[in-house]
DNA sequence: TCATCCCTTACGGATTTCCGTGAGGGATTT
DNA sequence: AAATCCCTCACGGAAATCCGTAAGGGATGA
């Protein structure tokens, strides 16, 4: 049976990372590098092919906490950005707690993913199986989120909304953000514009006021 | 060398409860248990009791995802709350990403833990250490948190202060919280001093409004 | 061309939130 | 007993927001 021959596995938690070397020992896969930083990440990846001996294939987390190290990428997003321009053909399994269908949608089809595997009580199985399927040239996602990419967008939602939404998260008034989108020559833009926007959007979400709504659609992912 | 026979290992991630089995195994610990929920950890200790064959040690996590089993202990802390009750000579050190010293100062004291030990990229060999020191009858911090016992904290946000923020980010207006807590007969309960605690809420956190103060505090997971 | 629809914007009044001031009361100190 | 501190609360004006109404303009189609 044929099978992936180097990996590598990203998490800042040293813990999973064992976790997820047992699992690719379970299916023969022994050349095995672990890394804790997704600098680190990039750098082996780098260096394996100079090397003439590249990664086949990348099981990363999403999030990593910071320390005092300096990094170039901080979160498994901006590594898989810059790994699938730069070497489109390694695969890429993610590996995260995150469950919001929304976020794991935009991931898989910005960066094209090959899998996307929650953290759960039957994580290690299913990332046996990612690797399995990916191996064949398929995707996978978890069960517990498989309708991610089915599931027809809220087409509803569009960027704009999701800008406005961003902005009164980080606590920028309605004043403060028709004035950002004057700035940047976006419209609409007025005052009384913004306003009937936040107004369709906590009509929409069921929100009672902003802050419920802002709590709404971060409990979605949105943001 | 001696060391503990008979160990549990209770994380609703399987990834991490086989990350700690090989650092077991790396100790010459074999006769290992794992579980996902604290209900099973219960349930194991309790039967090995009566088997006359009791776990020494067990190693558990603080947080556990609810699905679809009901349960009676729903996080770590109800669970060593019943067994440090129930069965005071076992030894029990927590595993968990959770590192405010408030938490863990309370958690040490109020349950006599014998190690707190953070999740992160160096938390297999401070497991380790964990469980060396524990067998020889000693306490365990790791280093990040150490001084969670010595050093009083701050500031700190009290449950009146996490129910303000529950409540705003349900949507409730100053007044409605005001209204629920003459209700609930809290104080301070007027609309005045609901005013007063969230703008040092929102000073606190540095906050441009309560809008923003809520999506910091979701970003806290504090809420 | 004209009627209609839809989007953007302005405006104004009602409501809510923000923020400073000060009264009252309990606990502690002098 | 008096002074002080701290907490709770009321009040009131300023600011922000909510919400309904309406004007202007572009696109569409009869």
């Amino acid at each position: 049976m044929s099978m992936f021959n180097k990996v590598l596995v990203s998490d800042d938690l040293d813990c999973i990372n064992q976790g997820i070397v047992t699992v690719l020992s379970a299916l023969n896969i022994t050349n095995v590098t672990q890394v804790a930083y997704c600098d680190d990440a990039f750098l082996q990846i780098e260096k394996a092919v100079l090397d003439k001996a590249p990664f086949e294939l990348l099981i990363t987390d999403l999030s990593f906490v910071a320390d005092h190290r300096k990094q170039i990428y901080p979160s498994g997003e901006t590594l898989i950005s810059a790994l699938k321009q730069k070497h489109p053909q390694l695969k890429i399994i993610v590996y995260s707690v995150e469950d919001k269908l929304q976020k794991i949608r935009t991931l898989m089809l910005d960066h094209s993913l090959d899998a996307y595997v929650c953290k759960g009580r039957q994580g290690l199985e299913q990332i046996s199986q990612a690797i399995r399927e990916v191996f064949n040239g398929k995707k996978y996602l978890s069960p517990q989120v498989e309708n991610a990419l089915s599931r027809k967008q809220s087409v509803e939602i569009s960027d704009y909304d999701i800008e406005i939404l961003q902005l009164l998260s980080e606590g920028l008034s309605q004043k403060e953000i028709s004035i950002h989108f004057i700035a940047k020559n976006v419209t609409p833009s007025s005052l009384s514009s913004i306003e009937k926007k936040i107004s369709k959007l906590t009509d929409y979400f069921k929100a009672n006021n902003v802050t419920h709504l802002i709590a709404i659609v971060k409990d979605l992912g949105l943001i």
